[in-house]
DNA sequence: CTTGTTTTAGAATGATCGTTCTTTTACATC
DNA sequence: GATGTAAAAGAACGATCATTCTAAAACAAG
């Protein structure tokens, strides 16, 4: 009978994750891995076939344990334009119990750095992108049907809009340590989704 | 009397910016400036203090060489929102000059792999943010005086948003080869900025 | 405690990193 | 062409990378 591993796999990933998120895939060695996950080499090569393989692992627990419980009202049923600015809002509380500067994106981070070639990873990536779009678009065409102001390439349009704009805001957290520049851009994409849904209320 | 280098120091820095850009600080290698550029190592060596203090030539290279003419019709004097508009067709112009997949934004792309303790390098990297930051609330400010329905702090805030708004789209491009995807954004924002100013229109 | 198995810590490996050094090459001046 | 000087090419260096291997430790079962 095979003894179980002193590690668990959830663990692992979770300190692999941190570090990923914090200093970037690159960056980010073996050692460090290593250290920050307290597995040993050989814990992690016989959980995963290597660097990226473990780094992909992480992507997609990035969704299940990051992503999916921040974005969940924006995904839940009935969701509204109150929903995203719940959302931002668990993203702004996140960057305070932080302290200083943001860790920013997971994907955001890695998009920027992604080389031509790593079709995996930009696929990840662009699978976080679509859901966070298709979550918007969502709530953006329930809240179309009451105002119906915009064609439904318009709501799609600004879905799409409204997830750039959100990873922008979660890119410049890495720069500022003033959440009170993040909470204004964060209150300026919710007044500017009211108002392209609802016509212009100031 | 000193020989001359047979290099520029500006066909150099024009070359490292290129790599670094495209690929990343991180990524790139001293070999693989060295081949780009062309120039050996010693020459490199000569005339930076190693690679980090290259990159910082190529990020005020960046700003002189990319950010100035690109940016130009937004600082010019007497710049409105047609302005923005025509500096965010620059940059569309650019992805679609690139072919494939964009480059996005050199600090943009370095933000997202910053230390924690890179005090020079974050510095910079907040100046080109603060400098859009600055001529997108020179437009606002001069294009409000004409319809008065923000407040100095709302232009303020709405410049800043603009500002990450910009830089998302440029993240965004980095994973997306369709250039009508960007140019959506493009177009979103500077509705957005309209309706925000003039009142919603649509 | 002994035996068998599995994980562990960490040494070894080969590649590559940024940087330096040495040799060769190329040019200016006589 | 000969000589002196500076740049170019690339070998060399120590550090560190991802990965593999080895040997010791930790546990389960008898």
């Amino acid at each position: 009978m095979p003894r179980p591993k002193s590690h668990s796999r959830e663990n692992l990933l979770d300190s692999a994750l941190k570090a990923f998120w914090k200093i970037g895939y690159h960056v980010v060695s073996m050692g460090d891995l290593v250290r920050e996950t307290g597995v040993s080499r050989a814990g992690i090569y016989s959980d995963f076939n290597g660097k990226e393989d473990l780094f992909h692992a992480c992507l997609d627990r990035y969704q299940e344990t990051v992503v999916t419980p921040a974005f969940a009202p924006v995904e839940a049923e009935g969701a509204d334009i109150d929903s995203i600015e719940t959302y931002l809002n668990n993203l702004l509380t996140r960057f305070e119990k932080s302290g200083g500067f943001g860790v920013g994106c997971l994907v955001g981070n890695t998009l920027t750095q992604i080389p031509e070639d790593a079709v995996e990873t930009r696929q990840k990536l662009r699978a976080h992108c679509d859901r966070l779009t298709a979550g918007f678009h969502k709530v953006l065409t329930h809240e179309s049907d009451d105002h119906g102001l915009l064609t439904p390439a318009e709501i799609g349009e600004l879905a799409r809009y409204t997830m750039i704009s959100v990873q922008g805001i979660w890119s410049y957290s890495r720069l500022t340590e003033d959440v009170a520049e993040l909470r204004a851009a964060s209150d300026m994409l919710i007044r500017v989704l009211k108002s392209q849904l609802r016509g212009a209320p100031r």
